[in-house]
DNA sequence: ATATATTTTTTGGTATGCCTAAATTAATAA
DNA sequence: TTATTAATTTAGGCATACCAAAAAATATAT
Protein backbone atom coordinates (compact mmCIF):
# COMPACT_ATOMS: atom_id res chain seq x y z
CA UNK A 1 0.00 0.00 0.00
CA UNK A 2 1.47 3.34 -1.01
CA UNK A 3 2.68 5.44 2.25
CA UNK A 4 0.11 8.46 0.99
CA UNK A 5 -2.87 6.24 0.86
CA UNK A 6 -2.11 4.72 4.25
CA UNK A 7 -1.63 8.63 5.62
CA UNK A 8 -4.46 10.13 3.59
CA UNK A 9 -6.66 6.94 5.11
CA UNK A 10 -5.35 7.11 9.00
CA UNK A 11 -5.50 11.13 9.57
CA UNK A 12 -8.95 10.98 7.75
CA UNK A 13 -10.04 8.68 10.43
CA UNK A 14 -8.54 9.96 13.29
CA UNK A 15 -10.43 12.97 12.64
CA UNK A 16 -13.74 11.63 11.86
CA UNK A 17 -13.69 9.94 15.22
CA UNK A 18 -13.23 12.86 17.75
CA UNK A 19 -10.00 12.05 18.83
CA UNK A 20 -10.80 7.83 18.46
CA UNK A 21 -13.41 8.28 20.74
CA UNK A 22 -16.29 6.82 18.15
CA UNK A 23 -16.13 4.09 15.59
CA UNK A 24 -15.84 5.55 12.24
CA UNK A 25 -18.45 4.36 9.65
CA UNK A 26 -17.44 3.32 5.43
CA UNK A 27 -19.25 6.12 4.12
CA UNK A 28 -18.15 8.73 6.00
CA UNK A 29 -14.56 8.09 4.86
CA UNK A 30 -15.68 7.16 1.38
CA UNK A 31 -16.99 10.71 1.31
CA UNK A 32 -14.06 12.37 3.04
CA UNK A 33 -11.70 10.81 1.01
CA UNK A 34 -13.37 11.28 -2.07
CA UNK A 35 -13.35 7.30 -2.94
CA UNK A 36 -15.83 4.37 -4.01
CA UNK A 37 -17.42 2.73 -1.22
CA UNK A 38 -15.51 -0.74 -2.34
CA UNK A 39 -12.65 1.29 -2.38
CA UNK A 40 -12.60 2.29 0.97
CA UNK A 41 -13.66 -1.72 2.20
CA UNK A 42 -10.40 -2.37 -0.05
CA UNK A 43 -8.44 -0.11 1.76
CA UNK A 44 -9.95 -0.71 5.25
CA UNK A 45 -8.82 -4.17 5.01
CA UNK A 46 -5.02 -3.59 3.89
CA UNK A 47 -4.88 -1.23 6.53
CA UNK A 48 -5.88 -4.03 9.24
CA UNK A 49 -3.91 -6.56 7.36
CA UNK A 50 -0.89 -3.81 8.43
CA UNK A 51 -2.14 -3.65 12.21
CA UNK A 52 -3.06 0.16 11.86
CA UNK A 53 -6.60 -0.42 12.60
CA UNK A 54 -9.13 -2.48 13.77
CA UNK A 55 -12.01 -3.14 11.33
CA UNK A 56 -14.51 -5.76 11.09
CA UNK A 57 -17.42 -5.90 9.26
CA UNK A 58 -20.35 -4.19 9.95
CA UNK A 59 -18.11 -2.52 13.28
CA UNK A 60 -15.96 0.45 11.51
CA UNK A 61 -12.75 0.98 12.08
CA UNK A 62 -10.70 2.85 15.04
CA UNK A 63 -6.95 3.10 15.02
CA UNK A 64 -4.94 0.81 17.00
CA UNK A 65 -1.82 2.20 18.86
CA UNK A 66 0.36 1.78 15.90
CA UNK A 67 -2.67 3.62 13.89
CA UNK A 68 -2.75 6.27 15.79
CA UNK A 69 1.04 7.12 16.20
CA UNK A 70 1.02 7.52 12.53
CA UNK A 71 -2.20 9.25 12.28
CA UNK A 72 -0.85 11.83 14.83
CA UNK A 73 2.70 12.19 13.30
CA UNK A 74 1.11 13.45 10.41
CA UNK A 75 -1.96 15.72 12.11
CA UNK A 76 1.56 16.86 13.44
CA UNK A 77 3.44 17.37 10.12
CA UNK A 78 -0.15 19.15 8.54
CA UNK A 79 -0.39 21.53 11.37
CA UNK A 80 3.18 22.87 11.96
CA UNK A 81 2.87 23.40 8.29
CA UNK A 82 -0.37 25.32 8.30
CA UNK A 83 1.08 27.30 10.83
CA UNK A 84 4.53 27.89 9.47
CA UNK A 85 2.88 28.94 6.08
CA UNK A 86 0.22 31.32 7.86
CA UNK A 87 2.82 32.65 10.11
CA UNK A 88 6.00 32.84 8.64
CA UNK A 89 5.37 32.66 4.80
CA UNK A 90 2.61 35.44 4.84
CA UNK A 91 -0.58 32.92 3.53
CA UNK A 92 -4.09 33.03 4.23
CA UNK A 93 -5.61 30.92 6.80
CA UNK A 94 -7.74 30.14 4.43
CA UNK A 95 -5.25 29.07 1.56
CA UNK A 96 -2.92 27.20 4.16
CA UNK A 97 -4.65 23.58 3.93
CA UNK A 98 -4.58 22.77 0.53
CA UNK A 99 -0.92 23.35 0.88
CA UNK A 100 -0.39 21.33 4.16
CA UNK A 101 -2.20 18.57 2.63
CA UNK A 102 0.76 17.83 0.68
CA UNK A 103 3.49 19.15 2.10
CA UNK A 104 1.71 16.66 4.92
CA UNK A 105 3.16 13.57 3.25
CA UNK A 106 6.81 14.74 3.60
CA UNK A 107 8.60 12.99 6.34
CA UNK A 108 11.03 14.32 7.92
CA UNK A 109 11.37 14.75 11.21
CA UNK A 110 14.66 17.38 11.55
CA UNK A 111 12.55 19.74 9.05
CA UNK A 112 9.06 19.46 10.60
CA UNK A 113 11.18 20.01 14.46
CA UNK A 114 13.15 22.77 12.81
CA UNK A 115 10.07 24.80 11.51
CA UNK A 116 8.16 23.97 14.70
CA UNK A 117 11.28 25.48 16.65
CA UNK A 118 11.26 28.64 14.59
CA UNK A 119 7.46 28.82 15.36
CA UNK A 120 8.06 28.02 19.08
CA UNK A 121 6.66 25.03 19.43
CA UNK A 122 3.57 25.93 19.37
CA UNK A 123 0.47 23.47 20.68
CA UNK A 124 -2.26 24.64 18.69
CA UNK A 125 -2.56 25.83 14.68
CA UNK A 126 -3.87 28.77 13.29
CA UNK A 127 -7.36 27.59 13.35
CA UNK A 128 -7.52 26.51 17.31
CA UNK A 129 -6.55 22.79 17.00
CA UNK A 130 -4.01 21.35 18.81
CA UNK A 131 -0.86 20.56 17.27
CA UNK A 132 1.01 17.04 18.53
CA UNK A 133 4.41 16.85 19.82
CA UNK A 134 7.24 15.14 18.17
CA UNK A 135 5.92 12.27 20.41
CA UNK A 136 2.65 12.22 19.97
CA UNK A 137 1.14 13.69 22.77
CA UNK A 138 -1.80 16.05 21.90
CA UNK A 139 -3.15 18.72 23.66
CA UNK A 140 -6.95 17.38 25.05
CA UNK A 141 -9.28 19.01 22.51
CA UNK A 142 -12.09 20.68 23.18
CA UNK A 143 -14.57 18.22 22.44
CA UNK A 144 -16.22 16.32 25.01
CA UNK A 145 -19.53 14.55 25.51
CA UNK A 146 -21.86 15.94 26.99
CA UNK A 147 -22.07 13.30 29.73
CA UNK A 148 -18.65 15.24 30.78
CA UNK A 149 -19.81 18.94 30.69
CA UNK A 150 -19.85 21.23 34.42
CA UNK A 151 -22.87 22.63 35.43
CA UNK A 152 -23.45 26.50 33.95
CA UNK A 153 -21.05 26.46 31.13
CA UNK A 154 -22.08 27.32 27.87
CA UNK A 155 -21.36 24.65 24.86
CA UNK A 156 -22.03 23.62 21.29
CA UNK A 157 -22.86 20.78 19.84
CA UNK A 158 -20.56 19.43 17.36
CA UNK A 159 -22.11 15.87 16.70
CA UNK A 160 -23.25 12.63 17.36
CA UNK A 161 -21.73 9.25 18.06
CA UNK A 162 -24.57 7.30 17.81
CA UNK A 163 -26.68 7.51 14.29
CA UNK A 164 -29.57 5.33 14.83
CA UNK A 165 -32.40 7.83 13.33
CA UNK A 166 -34.46 7.12 16.61
CA UNK A 167 -31.95 9.00 18.38
CA UNK A 168 -31.71 11.92 15.41
CA UNK A 169 -35.33 12.47 15.85
CA UNK A 170 -35.47 12.45 19.57
CA UNK A 171 -32.31 15.22 19.12
CA UNK A 172 -34.24 17.19 16.48
CA UNK A 173 -37.47 17.62 18.32
CA UNK A 174 -35.12 18.78 21.26
CA UNK A 175 -33.39 20.81 18.90
CA UNK A 176 -30.11 19.76 19.87
CA UNK A 177 -28.84 19.79 16.57
CA UNK A 178 -25.38 20.47 15.32
CA UNK A 179 -23.99 24.17 15.79
CA UNK A 180 -26.75 24.31 18.47
CA UNK A 181 -25.67 26.08 22.00
CA UNK A 182 -26.93 24.59 25.50
CA UNK A 183 -25.96 25.36 28.85
CA UNK A 184 -25.60 23.10 31.63
CA UNK A 185 -28.34 24.05 33.98
CA UNK A 186 -28.57 20.98 36.55
CA UNK A 187 -26.72 17.52 36.79
CA UNK A 188 -29.00 15.07 38.84
CA UNK A 189 -26.23 13.41 41.12
CA UNK A 190 -28.86 10.37 41.50
CA UNK A 191 -29.33 9.30 37.49
CA UNK A 192 -26.57 11.54 35.75
CA UNK A 193 -29.60 13.64 33.82
CA UNK A 194 -28.69 16.49 32.84
CA UNK A 195 -31.12 19.78 32.44
CA UNK A 196 -29.94 22.06 29.87
CA UNK A 197 -31.01 25.47 28.41
CA UNK A 198 -31.32 25.18 24.81
CA UNK A 199 -32.94 27.68 22.19
CA UNK A 200 -34.61 29.23 25.48
CA UNK A 201 -36.22 26.45 26.21
CA UNK A 202 -35.37 24.04 28.99
CA UNK A 203 -34.59 20.33 28.49
CA UNK A 204 -34.15 17.27 30.52
CA UNK A 205 -31.79 14.58 28.82
CA UNK A 206 -31.37 11.18 30.63
CA UNK A 207 -27.10 10.39 31.08
CA UNK A 208 -26.97 7.79 27.57
CA UNK A 209 -28.45 10.53 25.53
CA UNK A 210 -25.63 12.99 26.88
CA UNK A 211 -23.45 10.10 26.65
CA UNK A 212 -23.84 10.23 22.69
CA UNK A 213 -23.42 13.95 22.09
CA UNK A 214 -20.24 15.57 21.41
CA UNK A 215 -20.12 19.34 22.62
CA UNK A 216 -17.23 21.71 22.55
CA UNK A 217 -16.88 24.39 25.77
CA UNK A 218 -17.70 28.03 24.19
CA UNK B 1 1.03 8.91 -16.40
CA UNK B 2 1.66 10.17 -12.27
CA UNK B 3 2.74 14.23 -12.30
CA UNK B 4 5.43 12.80 -10.23
CA UNK B 5 6.82 10.28 -12.88
CA UNK B 6 6.91 12.67 -15.58
CA UNK B 7 8.84 15.20 -13.90
CA UNK B 8 11.44 13.03 -12.95
CA UNK B 9 12.08 12.23 -16.51
CA UNK B 10 11.80 15.17 -17.42
CA UNK B 11 14.29 16.34 -14.71
CA UNK B 12 16.62 13.92 -15.14
CA UNK B 13 16.79 14.34 -19.19
CA UNK B 14 17.20 17.44 -18.71
CA UNK B 15 20.02 17.44 -16.48
CA UNK B 16 21.85 14.65 -18.35
CA UNK B 17 21.90 16.53 -21.50
CA UNK B 18 23.77 19.46 -20.81
CA UNK B 19 21.11 22.08 -20.83
CA UNK B 20 19.56 20.35 -23.77
CA UNK B 21 22.00 20.75 -26.05
CA UNK B 22 22.53 16.59 -26.12
CA UNK B 23 20.38 13.28 -26.70
CA UNK B 24 20.25 11.46 -24.31
CA UNK B 25 20.41 7.64 -24.55
CA UNK B 26 18.14 4.97 -22.63
CA UNK B 27 20.61 3.34 -20.01
CA UNK B 28 21.49 6.80 -18.64
CA UNK B 29 18.02 7.65 -17.61
CA UNK B 30 17.45 4.05 -16.46
CA UNK B 31 20.41 4.44 -14.01
CA UNK B 32 19.61 8.08 -13.03
CA UNK B 33 16.17 6.80 -12.08
CA UNK B 34 16.70 3.61 -10.85
CA UNK B 35 14.56 2.17 -13.47
CA UNK B 36 14.50 -1.53 -15.21
CA UNK B 37 15.73 -0.20 -19.01
CA UNK B 38 12.49 -2.06 -20.58
CA UNK B 39 10.41 0.50 -18.32
CA UNK B 40 12.52 3.42 -19.59
CA UNK B 41 11.42 2.29 -22.68
CA UNK B 42 7.52 2.31 -21.93
CA UNK B 43 8.43 5.73 -20.01
CA UNK B 44 9.97 7.90 -23.14
CA UNK B 45 7.07 6.42 -25.30
CA UNK B 46 4.68 8.01 -23.03
CA UNK B 47 5.71 11.21 -22.74
CA UNK B 48 6.72 11.57 -26.05
CA UNK B 49 2.62 10.45 -26.92
CA UNK B 50 2.46 13.34 -24.47
CA UNK B 51 4.39 15.74 -26.72
CA UNK B 52 6.98 16.04 -24.10
CA UNK B 53 9.60 14.63 -25.29
CA UNK B 54 10.81 13.82 -28.72
CA UNK B 55 11.44 10.43 -28.39
CA UNK B 56 12.15 7.36 -31.65
CA UNK B 57 13.90 4.43 -31.93
CA UNK B 58 18.04 4.47 -31.86
CA UNK B 59 17.68 7.87 -31.30
CA UNK B 60 17.46 8.98 -27.85
CA UNK B 61 15.53 11.58 -26.02
CA UNK B 62 15.11 15.12 -26.71
CA UNK B 63 12.78 17.69 -24.32
CA UNK B 64 10.62 19.56 -26.59
CA UNK B 65 9.36 23.04 -25.71
CA UNK B 66 7.04 22.38 -23.94
CA UNK B 67 8.78 19.32 -22.16
CA UNK B 68 12.03 22.09 -21.06
CA UNK B 69 9.40 24.32 -19.52
CA UNK B 70 8.24 21.73 -17.30
CA UNK B 71 11.64 20.67 -16.50
CA UNK B 72 13.09 24.06 -16.02
CA UNK B 73 9.78 24.88 -13.27
CA UNK B 74 10.80 21.06 -11.55
CA UNK B 75 14.52 22.88 -11.70
CA UNK B 76 13.70 25.44 -10.10
CA UNK B 77 11.62 24.15 -7.00
CA UNK B 78 14.51 22.04 -6.67
CA UNK B 79 16.94 24.02 -6.42
CA UNK B 80 14.83 27.18 -4.46
CA UNK B 81 13.82 24.42 -1.94
CA UNK B 82 17.43 23.13 -1.52
CA UNK B 83 18.72 27.27 -1.02
CA UNK B 84 15.99 27.55 1.36
CA UNK B 85 16.38 24.77 3.21
CA UNK B 86 20.07 25.68 3.45
CA UNK B 87 20.28 29.25 4.44
CA UNK B 88 17.10 29.98 5.60
CA UNK B 89 16.12 26.40 7.84
CA UNK B 90 20.34 25.73 8.63
CA UNK B 91 20.65 22.44 6.69
CA UNK B 92 23.98 21.31 5.98
CA UNK B 93 24.72 21.52 2.04
CA UNK B 94 25.36 17.75 1.79
CA UNK B 95 21.36 17.86 3.37
CA UNK B 96 19.61 19.42 1.13
CA UNK B 97 19.13 17.36 -2.17
CA UNK B 98 17.15 14.50 -0.43
CA UNK B 99 14.77 16.34 1.38
CA UNK B 100 14.12 18.77 -2.05
CA UNK B 101 13.70 15.89 -4.20
CA UNK B 102 10.45 15.23 -2.26
CA UNK B 103 9.79 19.31 -1.57
CA UNK B 104 10.23 19.88 -5.65
CA UNK B 105 7.05 18.03 -6.65
CA UNK B 106 4.43 20.08 -4.85
CA UNK B 107 3.49 22.68 -7.39
CA UNK B 108 2.59 25.69 -5.78
CA UNK B 109 3.77 28.96 -7.98
CA UNK B 110 3.05 31.38 -4.87
CA UNK B 111 4.68 28.97 -2.19
CA UNK B 112 8.21 28.59 -4.63
CA UNK B 113 7.82 32.55 -5.44
CA UNK B 114 7.51 33.96 -2.01
CA UNK B 115 10.02 31.54 -0.92
CA UNK B 116 12.16 32.50 -3.85
CA UNK B 117 11.38 36.62 -2.56
CA UNK B 118 12.49 35.59 0.82
CA UNK B 119 16.03 34.39 -0.32
CA UNK B 120 16.28 37.53 -2.56
CA UNK B 121 15.44 36.23 -6.01
CA UNK B 122 18.83 34.12 -6.16
CA UNK B 123 20.09 33.42 -9.61
CA UNK B 124 22.53 30.79 -7.69
CA UNK B 125 21.89 27.86 -5.44
CA UNK B 126 24.14 27.02 -2.64
CA UNK B 127 26.03 24.62 -4.91
CA UNK B 128 26.49 27.17 -7.92
CA UNK B 129 23.88 25.67 -9.88
CA UNK B 130 21.63 28.31 -11.80
CA UNK B 131 18.04 29.02 -10.89
CA UNK B 132 15.78 29.58 -13.27
CA UNK B 133 13.10 32.42 -12.48
CA UNK B 134 8.95 31.99 -12.67
CA UNK B 135 9.41 32.23 -16.94
CA UNK B 136 12.01 29.31 -17.05
CA UNK B 137 14.68 31.76 -17.56
CA UNK B 138 18.03 30.22 -16.58
CA UNK B 139 21.26 32.11 -16.36
CA UNK B 140 23.26 30.36 -19.35
CA UNK B 141 25.14 27.66 -17.68
CA UNK B 142 29.32 27.90 -18.57
CA UNK B 143 29.02 24.25 -20.25
CA UNK B 144 29.79 25.08 -23.80
CA UNK B 145 30.77 23.03 -26.74
CA UNK B 146 34.53 23.32 -27.31
CA UNK B 147 34.08 24.77 -30.48
CA UNK B 148 32.27 27.70 -28.98
CA UNK B 149 35.68 28.52 -27.09
CA UNK B 150 37.72 31.69 -26.90
CA UNK B 151 41.30 31.90 -27.66
CA UNK B 152 43.80 31.83 -25.09
CA UNK B 153 41.28 30.76 -22.60
CA UNK B 154 41.17 27.64 -20.28
CA UNK B 155 38.90 25.14 -19.79
CA UNK B 156 37.98 21.83 -18.57
CA UNK B 157 36.65 18.68 -20.63
CA UNK B 158 33.11 17.47 -18.66
CA UNK B 159 31.88 15.39 -21.06
CA UNK B 160 30.99 14.56 -24.76
CA UNK B 161 27.98 14.84 -26.71
CA UNK B 162 29.01 11.18 -28.96
CA UNK B 163 29.83 8.38 -27.89
CA UNK B 164 31.19 6.50 -30.35
CA UNK B 165 33.91 4.45 -29.47
CA UNK B 166 35.83 5.56 -32.28
CA UNK B 167 35.69 9.18 -30.94
CA UNK B 168 36.08 8.25 -27.66
CA UNK B 169 39.30 6.20 -28.30
CA UNK B 170 40.57 9.18 -30.25
CA UNK B 171 40.25 11.46 -27.32
CA UNK B 172 41.31 8.86 -25.06
CA UNK B 173 44.93 8.70 -27.49
CA UNK B 174 44.92 12.74 -27.04
CA UNK B 175 44.50 12.89 -23.63
CA UNK B 176 41.28 14.28 -24.07
CA UNK B 177 39.71 12.98 -21.27
CA UNK B 178 36.96 14.34 -18.68
CA UNK B 179 38.54 16.40 -16.03
CA UNK B 180 41.37 17.56 -18.36
CA UNK B 181 42.28 21.05 -18.90
CA UNK B 182 42.51 22.73 -21.82
CA UNK B 183 43.80 25.51 -23.05
CA UNK B 184 43.01 27.05 -26.59
CA UNK B 185 45.99 28.49 -28.52
CA UNK B 186 44.38 28.82 -31.64
CA UNK B 187 41.59 29.08 -33.66
CA UNK B 188 42.20 28.57 -37.68
CA UNK B 189 39.93 30.96 -39.64
CA UNK B 190 39.81 28.89 -42.49
CA UNK B 191 38.24 25.53 -41.15
CA UNK B 192 37.67 26.42 -37.62
CA UNK B 193 39.98 23.91 -36.23
CA UNK B 194 41.23 24.83 -32.98
CA UNK B 195 44.96 24.20 -31.48
CA UNK B 196 44.84 23.25 -28.03
CA UNK B 197 47.45 22.88 -24.77
CA UNK B 198 46.43 19.76 -23.05
CA UNK B 199 48.78 17.80 -20.19
CA UNK B 200 52.00 19.97 -21.56
CA UNK B 201 51.23 18.68 -25.58
CA UNK B 202 49.79 21.05 -27.88
CA UNK B 203 47.13 19.21 -30.10
CA UNK B 204 45.15 20.05 -33.44
CA UNK B 205 41.42 18.98 -33.66
CA UNK B 206 38.80 19.94 -35.88
CA UNK B 207 36.12 21.90 -35.94
CA UNK B 208 33.82 18.44 -36.24
CA UNK B 209 35.34 16.97 -33.09
CA UNK B 210 35.29 20.01 -31.23
CA UNK B 211 31.65 20.34 -31.95
CA UNK B 212 31.40 17.15 -29.38
CA UNK B 213 33.15 18.34 -26.34
CA UNK B 214 31.39 20.04 -23.92
CA UNK B 215 34.03 22.88 -21.83
CA UNK B 216 33.26 24.75 -18.91
CA UNK B 217 35.55 27.63 -18.63
CA UNK B 218 38.02 27.21 -15.52
C1' DA C 1 -42.99 -8.97 11.10
C1' DT C 2 -42.25 -7.98 6.66
C1' DA C 3 -41.32 -5.02 2.93
C1' DT C 4 -38.29 -1.24 1.71
C1' DA C 5 -34.29 1.34 1.81
C1' DT C 6 -29.55 1.88 2.89
C1' DT C 7 -24.96 0.39 3.60
C1' DT C 8 -21.42 -2.72 2.90
C1' DT C 9 -19.14 -6.18 0.55
C1' DT C 10 -18.15 -9.09 -3.38
C1' DT C 11 -17.22 -9.69 -8.06
C1' DG C 12 -15.47 -8.63 -12.18
C1' DG C 13 -12.69 -5.18 -14.84
C1' DT C 14 -9.45 -1.03 -16.09
C1' DA C 15 -5.15 1.68 -16.04
C1' DT C 16 -0.61 2.38 -14.38
C1' DG C 17 4.01 1.54 -13.15
C1' DC C 18 6.97 -1.65 -12.63
C1' DC C 19 9.68 -6.21 -13.65
C1' DT C 20 12.10 -10.47 -16.11
C1' DA C 21 13.24 -12.87 -20.01
C1' DA C 22 13.32 -13.21 -24.90
C1' DA C 23 13.82 -11.00 -29.29
C1' DT C 24 15.47 -7.46 -32.00
C1' DT C 25 18.51 -3.94 -33.42
C1' DA C 26 22.79 -1.52 -33.35
C1' DA C 27 27.68 -1.23 -32.40
C1' DT C 28 32.35 -3.31 -32.20
C1' DA C 29 35.94 -6.43 -33.10
C1' DA C 30 38.17 -10.09 -35.56
C1' DT D 1 32.22 -9.23 -43.61
C1' DT D 2 30.80 -11.84 -40.08
C1' DA D 3 30.78 -13.09 -35.29
C1' DT D 4 30.36 -11.11 -30.80
C1' DT D 5 28.82 -7.92 -27.58
C1' DA D 6 25.88 -4.37 -26.00
C1' DA D 7 21.72 -1.64 -26.03
C1' DT D 8 16.95 -1.39 -26.85
C1' DT D 9 12.50 -3.01 -27.45
C1' DT D 10 8.76 -6.39 -27.20
C1' DA D 11 6.05 -9.74 -24.81
C1' DG D 12 4.06 -11.47 -20.90
C1' DG D 13 3.22 -10.84 -15.93
C1' DC D 14 2.50 -8.91 -11.26
C1' DA D 15 0.76 -5.56 -7.77
C1' DT D 16 -1.79 -1.58 -6.71
C1' DA D 17 -5.37 1.71 -6.67
C1' DC D 18 -9.20 2.56 -8.44
C1' DC D 19 -14.30 1.82 -10.36
C1' DA D 20 -19.32 0.04 -11.56
C1' DA D 21 -22.73 -3.19 -10.87
C1' DA D 22 -24.56 -7.13 -8.41
C1' DA D 23 -25.16 -9.49 -4.11
C1' DA D 24 -25.45 -9.64 0.74
C1' DA D 25 -26.15 -7.74 5.10
C1' DT D 26 -28.17 -4.33 8.05
C1' DA D 27 -31.31 -0.85 9.36
C1' DT D 28 -35.89 1.50 8.94
C1' DA D 29 -40.64 2.12 8.31
C1' DT D 30 -45.32 0.45 7.92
Amino acid sequence: MRQETIENYLKTIYNLSYNNTAVVNNQTISKKLNLNPATVTEGLRKLHNLKLIVYEKSYGSRLTTNGSKLALDIIRRHRIWETYLAKELGFGWDEVHEIAEELEHINNTKLINKLASILGNPIYDPHGEPIPDEKGKIQKSNFIKLSESKLKCNYIVMGVTDHSTLFLKYLEKQKLIIGAEVKVINIEDFDNSITLNCNKNKINISNKVAESIIVQLK
